[in-house]
DNA sequence: TATGTAAATATATTATTACATATAATTATG
DNA sequence: CATAATTATATGTAATAATATATTTACATA
């Protein structure tokens, strides 16, 4: 689903963290974890964002055109250093 | 209301977008954009996904500990987030 | 392999809330 | 003031979130 959702899922799994235990510290029932890492609801804002900084995540909003080095940064990789291709932001 | 929110609510005005307007672009009732920049509702994930895009803006979760180098990068401060530099290197 | 059992995740049903439509209030401008 | 432009509020409907239950997965042990 949302890119970012699958990113929480990943996130809470690279913690070691269960649904009911992620679950707890955020007040939901491990039900509503579920369907949200299944992609089956639209969540709301405060949920994603409670969500992220127990996994030690801030969601922010990045002006587009600083999207593809600030993901370089994040992801630790060496700044790409990229000349310019005409179409690189594709995104669902 | 939620920082993400009032960060969205000044960039649309940044754009010179009415309330209408921006709802237009989102097939979102100008009420609800109110609502939204307001604080009284907390919207779904995929609205404020939407919304941010419209406004070239790209919402990423940021592992806690670049938060602040990040967010210099994007308000294009320079890099307040030096952390006990014995003296200040020439820097150009 | 088959079975038992517990842990982990998914689904069903009901309650709460975002969102849609219509209208009102506010702010700007002549 | 009057009138328009912009933003806020009221009420009904669709979707999320809560509670309870079911299903799936993992790991035993025979």
């Amino acid at each position: 689903m949302s890119n970012m959702t699958d990113q929480l899922k990943a996130a809470r799994r690279a913690k070691g963290l269960k649904q009911a235990e992620l679950g707890k510290k955020l007040g939901l029932p491990q039900s509503h974890v579920s369907k949200i890492e299944q992609g089956s609801t639209d969540p709301r804002l405060s949920t994603i964002v409670d969500w992220a900084r127990v996994l030690d995540l801030e969601p922010m909003l990045i002006p587009r055109q600083m999207v593809s080095r600030i993901r370089a940064l994040v992801n630790g990789e060496p700044e790409p250093e990229r000349r310019w291709q005409p179409d690189e932001e594709s995104e669902s």
